[in-house]
DNA sequence: GTCTCATATTCCCTTTTGGGAATATGTTTC
DNA sequence: GAAACATATTCCCAAAAGGGAATATGAGAC
């Protein structure tokens, strides 16, 4: 993974919201479409985007597509996610996603998961 | 300055290395031209670009433009500065560009300006 | 198998981008 | 003034990017 490469996949508004937002931990594309406020093309084809480049991960989950971001992120790719977490901090349009993404999961640090299944799972 | 217009500048490799470069001082478009080995409408659009978003200030001196970094940069543009410079370490082309910036400039921390004027000036 | 849900992909269009050749501008030197 | 130098700008082009409508795929429920 080229700093290059990590560098032209952050500048799209779109995917550095989507990248901001998993921070927060792995999520399902239907949560970014509520999360985000976006249609499904267009979260859907970042996230294939950023999942080519490696700066994601995606596991399927039944019907669900979990994203995360990635487990041993290289050290230019840490970087750069940690300087977005902190420069988001004070960012309207960042806040604003973070505070969407709270009322969809009010649960306290449940666990495991997007939280995208109702009770019908397991 | 917004955050977004950060990381769209800095999504180009050329945009990158200058702004990697003017992490070592100020320096003119015809040491910039010699350092990236680009020519000079390149350079100068680059900079121009960059200028115009605040990312880095321009000043004349004589015939030359000196380019710097801003001297109050914004906590986001800071930084995303500090990323960089800390991320190209390890990459060959922006080391690269570094050693050829020490090679134009022999001399110790003599100071001011970007040392394109020969003995002429004054 | 059929229906439905969640997501991915294709196709097409518009806009933006980066690049270079040529030219213009501003500055110093003579 | 003219000439030389450093840099900026204009004009034009090819490629890429982002977006959406429609469609395809994959999975679970029945």
């Amino acid at each position: 993974m080229e700093l290059v490469e990590i560098y032209e996949c952050l500048c799209d508004v779109t995917r550095l919201r989507l990248l901001h937002v998993l921070g927060q931990g792995p999520l399902c594309v239907c949560h970014f479409q509520a999360v985000l406020d976006e249609p499904q093309v267009k979260i859907s084809k970042h996230l294939a985007y950023l999942r080519e480049r490696g700066l994601v991960t995606g596991e399927r989950e039944g019907k669900w597509m979990i994203y995360a971001l990635p487990a041993k992120p290289s050290p230019e790719l840490r970087a750069n996610l940690a300087c977005l977490q902190d420069c988001a901090r004070e960012n309207p349009v960042f806040r604003r996603d973070l505070a969407r993404l709270k009322k969809l999961a009010p649960q306290p640090p449940s666990g495991a998961g997007c939280g995208c299944a109702p009770a019908t799972r397991g």
